[in-house]
DNA sequence: TGACTTATTGCAAATCATTTGCAATAATAA
DNA sequence: TTATTATTGCAAATGATTTGCAATAAGTCA
């Protein structure tokens, strides 16, 4: 099911401003207000904050937090679980994920007995461009 | 060098406001407004926020983002690495650590050719109180 | 298709977290 | 103890996000 059939599903509509700023985040994580920016004019600040948490409830969107003081969204692909790494000197994000993931997650479980529903990594560095700078 | 001596070192003063604030963020990571609410009128909001600030920038606290929209602090403790856990339920927070992360860290670094300088990790879910209900 | 119902939008104002300017105060050096 | 200057409290400013409301448009059904 995709993410319009999933939000038909539960009664919302289907609006040109809704489908715009999905396109939006489709590929990269995106600040509600570089969707806005990119969409120019087409959709109010306002709607695209109300949007985007309409899709997070939805299980559409995922919310990333890059320490940066605003939120980012992206679209979730099931098929492709990763977090993101974060330049500290050109501020550029990256996809990066690790086999090895599962098995630290497992980890934390079984030395605690928490319930772990979700989680998230973030990793901070340089990336290979800057690195040489 | 403990946390005073750090400040001390780079010309800051040690102030009282500053002592108990310190004092606060010992033991779990707290919100701004935790810290300022439980030193009641001893130190005005802003200089609780001007005190967290230096403190991050001169390595002596830690910046813990959990995704509820407000930023936490931490004394930080290299003795004592970890990360946290949330509940969803009771939204309580927990250290956790795992000696797989080290591990999982270095695959990130060798599959990717990143330099990476940090990296942090929030889990979600249920607590062990929270299981049951 | 057209009319109807109600979710959604744009706009402006409100709210929440955080930062900043400035004069008064207090921590350190001499 | 005094002089120097970092720090504080207060109030106002900023930045991100939310909300109320009337106008608009999506989905439904005759």
């Amino acid at each position: 099911m995709n993410a319009f059939d999933k939000l038909r599903s539960k009664g919302h509509r289907i609006t040109n401003q809704r489908e715009n700023i999905l396109q939006k985040i489709k590929h990269h994580p995106q600040t509600v207000e570089q969707i806005h920016e990119e969409l120019e004019d087409k959709v109010d600040l306002a709607s695209v904050y109300r949007a985007v948490k309409l899709f997070v409830k939805n299980g559409v969107v995922r919310e990333v937090n890059l320490n940066d003081g605003k939120k980012r969204y992206e679209l979730i692909d099931e098929k492709n679980h990763h977090h993101h790494f974060v330049c500290n000197n050109c501020r550029s994000i990256k996809d990066v994920s690790s086999r090895l993931e599962d098995r630290m997650i497992e980890d934390f479980r079984m030395s605690t007995n928490l319930k772990i529903e979700d989680h998230s990594i973030q990793l901070f560095g340089l990336c290979q461009n800057c690195i040489d700078l």
